[in-house]
DNA sequence: ATTGCTGCAAAACGTTTGCACCTAT
DNA sequence: ATAGGTGCAAACGTTTTGCAGCAAT
């Protein structure tokens, strides 16, 4: 078991849901939290596949959704008709940069912006549930567009 | 031709591209600009079909792209991997919340995030370029949710 | 004459589903 | 015992592509 306080949560999760707990379940769940950045369904799929799991595909993208429910992962889209995923176990919350020439994301934070989706969602007379906040902008300095690494600011 | 003004933008937009001017994109462009509220490509390619339109698929879809290029269309994506569409001819920039519940899309307009984007950008080395802000939210009261139309606030 | 566009059908892509078997409760 | 999960393959919905013929330049 590579994360046990995550597996705490999960399972409780699942009790609480009557989901049942599954050996399937913990290992899609570990292969995520261990994931660096942001992936898709079939991408994880693809690594479990590469490292002998035996989970299968539809396993994968059934236990990502619940995952999600229960908040060990942030559902993102970064507008290419693709879901992705991203581990929320122990990170602050933060918004996307997409770099439009060479697709580089750069997470930040911004505190003019956590208070808004909530006040908005007040004013207009919703109860407020999420929110996504992406940018799409091109390197000032082109080169960087070549060193494409995730960073956090 | 319906559109007198956007066909005069596009048809500029075109040449500058070296891309021809047909009649179909003009077809697709009149359509697209008449359609209320957001629309999927193949929405789109369906009514043009139903209306006896003899544009093809593959001509809706590209053609989009164009009209986005050129401005008169913004792209979006509601976190469904569908992209969207929606006329920005003669239209402010507006932001959406979308109800978990009903699907309903609300647009808004707020002052304190039209700067944001442009801003961080800068702070981060980028050249704005877009953004997307999406509010996931539930109407308070749930019987709005029967009432599913489009407004802006 | 050349290059780009069109329609069509097929392929691609990510994702979901139906089903028979299996397993956690 | 039973409700629910699993793996597999097939189906799905959206979007892209290859290609032969056509039309704008």
């Amino acid at each position: 078991m590579k994360h046990p306080q995550a597996s705490e949560i999960f399972r409780i999760f699942l009790k609480g849901e009557k989901n049942r707990i599954t050996p399937e379940r913990f290992e899609v769940m570990d292969a995520a939290l261990d994931y660096e950045g942001h992936f898709g369904a079939d991408d994880l799929y693809i690594l479990m596949k590469n490292n002998h799991s035996r989970v299968s595909r539809a396993t994968v993208y059934k236990t990502l959704e619940l995952l999600v429910q229960c908040d060990l992962l942030s559902k993102r889209n970064f507008g290419e008709n693709i879901t992705r995923y991203e581990s929320n176990y122990k990170r602050q919350s933060h918004d996307h940069l997409i770099c439009v020439d060479c697709g580089r994301i750069v997470e930040f934070v911004d505190q003019h912006i956590k208070k808004l989706p909530e006040q908005i969602s007040d004013r207009l007379g919703f109860v407020f549930e999420s929110y996504s906040f992406n940018i799409f902008a091109r390197c000032k300095n082109p080169k960087n567009c070549k060193y494409f690494k995730e960073q956090t600011f």
